[in-house]
DNA sequence: TAAGAATGTGACACGCATGTCATGTGCCGG
DNA sequence: CCGGCACATGACATGCGTGTCACATTCTTA
């Protein structure tokens, strides 16, 4: 994590440093990514950056981190009137949320979406354990939704949350790759469409009927 | 492409090249890998290497066109008694089949799996337009299911292709992750019965009933 | 076999990024 | 008013990779 000395400097200064940072985490992997550009983007000299940080990957780390707070932020909005939702609706909510955060912070959701296809053990240099919270979160749902009888019980569920979750993943890609094309953000609405498509999908493939 | 020396080499010779380069392919990507350490595994002079490629992306151009003609290979085994399949049992085929591939060529499949990831803008730059032959494949299956009546009506076929081309790459992913950390291969029917539960769900989700 | 084309070879000049360090600047308590 | 501490700064040594080029070697072919 950075050293005490970046969070003493003076909020404008930090705020440039972290746009700068995020600038180039949208565009270059941590492994393409360089410390000149960032320094030279941010307008602070080179000594300074270690000053504050101990090399990219610290910086990296901690960018890392307000991204996650800032998903999270948005998710715990949701968990507020998530009880009264049934399974299916709950899901849809999830995905809502994830495209919802991809639409007002494209190049956090980019830098967010690279850091998820990294290796494994990148992943967890970074981000303690902790990695597989995504795939998580699809999973408490689905058991919810067995134990309430609402999802068919032949279905793996662990499978299911790892279908899940890559298709939240993919979507969201797929989103920003539009994004990033044309230039034009598409209407989230017909994006939800195709949520609401996938999930049709789901629901009939794992909704427990009356017959069974 | 290569040069025409390069195909001029003694076939062990070329046989070095390429196996170092998969190699390096394998483990970074086209915009980290390095011709120093491609020529230095293959044992031929730096000077050399610019004898038969203009540079790194030839060299890629034409490990991608390698790996493609191998799998292609493989999937054209496939269309022999595709006809008498039913739209389900066609999809669990090709499901199949990539799984194979990644169990018999794990370089290749990493790094196609790497090359499918990169940007829309690179791989065209690759492999001219072309470039949505994976997603095309599924398509052109479930069109035809549609059409033999075997896919509910109510379904988008592009989004589902989408959607079983994503799956297809995840669960390639997910087989080459474990098999590069604990080096060891899972059984391939092990992982067929993870396909067969993706399909149950997605039949029940998109095959056409009696009811409609 | 000798000339000329094709291919092989590795030293070289250059670019770009890294992490350090000697030095400069501003602030505070005594 | 001064010594000392925290922080700022950018030149520098180093490392690694690139593409080229003059020269060496090997293959034709007449």
């Amino acid at each position: 994590m950075p050293e005490q000395t970046f969070f003493n400097l003076p909020p404008e200064k930090r705020g440039k440093i972290v746009e700068a940072a995020i600038d180039e985490f949208a565009c270059h992997s941590i492994k393409t990514a360089s410390i000149a550009r960032i320094v030279e983007a941010a307008g602070i000299p080179r000594g300074s950056f270690y000053q504050y940080f101990t090399g990219l990957k610290d910086l990296y780390r901690y960018i890392i981190s307000v991204i996650a707070d800032k998903k999270m932020e948005k998710l715990t909005g949701l968990l507020a009137e998530f009880d009264k939702l049934d399974t299916f609706a709950k899901l849809r909510e999830l995905y809502r949320a994830g495209l919802e955060f991809a639409a007002e912070n494209p190049r956090m959701a980019l830098i967010g979406s690279h850091f998820m296809k990294e290796s494994e053990e990148l992943r967890s240099e970074i981000i303690g354990e902790y990695g597989e919270k995504g795939q998580e979160f699809f999973r408490g749902i689905l058991m919810q939704g067995l134990a309430r009888g609402e999802i068919d019980g032949a279905v793996d569920i662990d499978f299911i949350s790892f279908l899940m979750f890559t298709m939240n993943t993919a979507l969201a890609d797929y989103y920003l790759a539009r994004l990033d094309k044309d230039g034009f953000m598409p209407d989230l609405d017909q994006w939800l469409s195709l949520v609401d498509k996938m999930l049709y999908v789901v629901e009939n493939g794992i909704r427990k009927r009356e017959g069974k």
